[in-house]
DNA sequence: CCTCAAAAATTGACTAAGTCCAAATCTTGA
DNA sequence: TCAAGATTTGGACTTAGTCAATTTTTGAGG
């Protein structure tokens, strides 16, 4: 594994505490918001500000060195796998979010019939619906999509 | 073209102005923020306050007679093509945002190679780019994933 | 046509998530 | 060690949306 010092300088980064412990928040915690993230770097080097956070998130992001999501009714998350075209499954009643990889196993979705001329760069895919967990819960309810997540638990 | 009023009124839902301006306003501008169809139902019926916009977006969509998209940095868009599992292509300069069929014509990804027990009831895709209008702009600069969208018309 | 309960619309305060800016501080390379 | 430039901080501000109380409208029954 990479040292995550090294890995910023050779992103042509300067170095400084709060990178390093955002960068190993986000590893250690996959899909986590700003403020999951910024309370973990606290716990990592006692401080940080929130600006830094989303500083930090930023620049990190632009490297390509983690990856931002923003699911629908969420706040933004972020996850250190990057570079595999992976997608993601989210629960819509507890927001629960797990990574998978596409059906053929390399991004299928890549091309459409009909770019519209566009050149695209990345294909998002977000599959909906309810885990395990909550399916006991939902029993034969009609699915009905509601539009706000409420997490059970902070996570 | 069916009426509003009998969309409604099929849907067990009481017919009231608000509604029906802004199932207009939603049809005649795919991809509107809640901002801009407000503005588009006060140009037809002369006003209604903000709660109503979005309490009637809210009750359209969860009847599935509109659908609510979230793409990243962008605030929620409403559309009121339904029903054909249609798909995403979204300029990451400007913002555009167009229709398209995903490449097999009916939705290829909506099963992944492990589904991790959840019940999946939709699959979104959104392909981020570069629209024709942007690409001249954008010359041979490296892609550097915006965060923010800053449209540069209101539409 | 009238009445009434339930549903919808309005108003205004409030919240979450994130951005902007100027000043202070820290990193890096010489 | 030191200066230049990048980073961090703190605090005000913005956007998008939600909550709750009150008033108005809708649609069914008489």
């Amino acid at each position: 594994m990479t040292d995550p010092a090294d890995l910023l300088r050779e992103h042509g980064l300067p170095v400084t505490a709060q990178r390093i412990a955002v960068l190993r928040a986000v590893s250690g915690r996959p899909h986590g918001t700003a403020d999951a993230i910024a309370a973990d770097v606290r716990d990592g080097i006692g401080a940080i500000s929130r600006q830094s956070v989303y500083d930090s998130l930023a620049i990190l992001a632009g490297k390509g060195l983690i990856r931002r999501i923003e699911p629908a009714g969420s706040p933004a998350r972020y996850e250190a796998r990057t570079g595999d075209n992976h997608h993601h499954l989210i629960c819509r009643t507890c927001g629960k979010t797990t990574d998978v990889d596409c059906a053929a196993g390399h991004a299928p979705c890549l091309h459409t019939a009909d770019d519209h001329g566009f050149l695209i760069d990345e294909a998002e895919v977000i599959f909906w619906g309810t885990c395990p967990d909550c399916l006991p819960a939902r029993g034969k309810a009609k699915i009905s999509k509601p539009l706000t997540i409420t997490p059970k638990k902070k996570t």
